[in-house]
DNA sequence: GATGAAAATGTAACCGGTTACACCGAAGAA
DNA sequence: TTCTTCGGTGTAACCGGTTACATTTTCATC
């Protein structure tokens, strides 16, 4: 078991040692089956002593594959993100492919210059989070072959393939849910809109929905901010303190929620008693919440493997990815009421 | 800006129609003063009209170089993971490095299995969290010429650099706060200690101060559990449900603490009038909960930080990697006070 | 105009695997 | 015996850049 030289063996030496051709060797260490038993014990024995690893470099090179999946999130801080990104990489890890991740911190500028890092990896594949960015960047992948989807989103154009949910309706949904409880002042703190398509379509959702219920959407009452939860204490104690506050807040994501939440109490508002929260995302820990948080529950871990397994497929098998929208639906809990009187 | 023909082009393809050699090109691209301007522009010109991207497999095959390095983390759905992954891959972004995230789930198989495909991308470093491990790996790693180094844990070996803080002085002296309110009686929730050094550093740091203060451990106060909230408020439920309930609770972690929090106000223990409350990790939320959970501090941004510059130095100057010991410190908020009566 | 140094460019070997194709020998079929 | 088949193996081209070294060009200086 010791290292026969200092310097890592090559496939060449390995079968010099061994009295066969490279070929053999080679086929020794990807295809065990096609040589003889005897042939590849004494390979397997060298390549122990040797402590020898293959160059998958040199192998992708030489194969023109690399096994490499691109991953571009805005953030991993975000619990949702995260568990999304290690659905994505447990998936992958599965089917032998090695995960390249890629944080665009909400910047386009950022994004493109990843994406083409991207393609000078020779990525097999790239799942993006969101549709809005420049078109260029579809092509490049396109004029290179690699296939790719867009996730958390869904894409107008068809030629661009997403596995995602539908972010309007759910938002859309949320704010019924609310309203049919009576409420006719609502909140809303949210992403900013002008970086993250998902804030804008729940935005649209929210505002669509007041307006089918025949209510006015008061500025005011809307909040745009970074996704931390010191932010959504920040934006409920501005909205709370208004000389009208709502009685209900719809937050499009539960890291906001929780801040509000927070928030709220601390300003002596009962929830759900004197205002209703409403969350989006539905984190393991809106489920622990005093009182518990309602919310909207994402796919993010179904989304996460079948956007890995389309790829994988799309690869694999030249399988065109088809666009899919997953179920998000409302999680009734007890952070929301019918408003008081 | 069209494409001339529909198959990527190549270095030599763009030397051939630039009517200049495959090095001249390579110059071009990869340093633009070593080229004259006109060649420069007539190439680049081509470079975009081809969208030609250069092929980093191939150019790091030819240069012995691949600008990867890894990083293994037990998983980023932890908060504070996540945190320290983003710094580190921010460092290593601005560096020009790429990075590929591995998840191990806390299994010492997958992570070795990891480290193996690692190697095989022959990354150029890789940082490891905690430090309990088949030394073979680190041996693998050291015969490829592959710096590494720990971070979350210090290690005892000085072979082995470590970039962290000290796990057992910052449980103690979280420990020691308590103690020095007045508490006796203190129930310890962390996670599992058998597939997680730092958990049996914070558990020894734990005990230590115990010890110090002349108190008796109580092995029907600890719970060992799974990094998840539920875990946390289950943990809790089943410690201030025992005959003699600790008046104060030390959680491991803040994601446990919160969960621990909400259970103990669900369960009617006003905090901190009932039962103190202190977590660790310092994650934003503990600074917005009701009340504010009083935490340790952990530097995960700066030694995310500090271990991508070091690794980033060791492979660039060949700048040996030195192990440091980061502060940690208790940050004091209203969960905790001194025990009733 | 000759000279030498510096700048710009070209030539070709090289990195370490993969794989198409050729080849050989042994077993089974005719 | 001869032909066919096939498992096992070898040969060598190839992937697309990088870079050491050689060569040519440019230009300031004597």
């Amino acid at each position: 078991m010791t290292d026969e030289t200092s310097q890592p063996a090559t496939l060449r030496q390995i079968a010099r040692e061994a009295g066969v051709s490279v070929a053999t060797v080679s086929r020794a260490l990807r295809r065990p089956e096609s040589v003889s038993a005897q042939t590849r014990e004494r390979i397997l024995a060298l390549v122990a002593r040797h402590r020898y690893v293959p160059d998958a470099l040199a192998a992708g090179f030489a194969s023109r594959r690399t096994g490499l999946v691109g991953l571009m999130v805005p953030t991993i801080s975000n619990s949702i993100y995260a568990a999304f990104t290690e659905s994505v990489q447990g998936r992958l890890q599965a089917a032998g492919r090695k995960l390249l991740i890629a944080n665009t911190n909400y910047s386009a500028t950022l994004e493109s210059e990843i994406v083409h890092k991207l393609v000078e990896s020779r990525v097999e594949g790239v799942i993006f989070t969101g549709c809005r960015r420049d078109g260029v960047l579809y092509e490049l992948l396109r004029h290179y072959r690699i296939p790719f989807v867009v996730t958390w989103s869904t894409s107008g154009d068809p030629s661009i393939p997403a596995i995602s949910f539908d972010n309007f309706a759910a938002a859309k949904a949320a704010t019924k849910t609310l309203i049919q409880l009576g409420h006719r002042r609502i909140g809303l703190i949210c992403g900013l809109s002008a970086v993250n398509d998902r804030a804008q379509q729940r935005i649209a959702g929210f505002r669509a929905e007041l307006e089918a219920a025949a209510l006015a959407f008061d500025p005011t009452l809307v909040a745009e901010r970074p996704f931390e939860v010191a932010e959504g204490a920040a934006a409920a104690e501005a909205i709370m303190g208004t000389a009208r506050p709502p009685t209900a807040l719809f937050c499009a994501n539960d890291i906001q929620a929780l801040g509000a939440l927070f928030a709220c109490q601390r300003l002596g508002r009962a929830v759900p008693r004197d205002v209703s929260i409403i969350g989006f995302d539905d984190l393991p820990m809106t489920r622990i919440a005093n009182p518990p948080l309602a919310t909207v529950h994402v796919p993010a871990q179904e989304m996460g493997e079948a956007a890995a397994d389309a790829l994988v497929r799309a690869v694999d098998m030249g399988e065109p990815i088809q666009s899919r929208a997953l179920d998000a639906k409302v999680i009734t809990r007890d952070s929301i009421a019918a408003p008081r009187g």
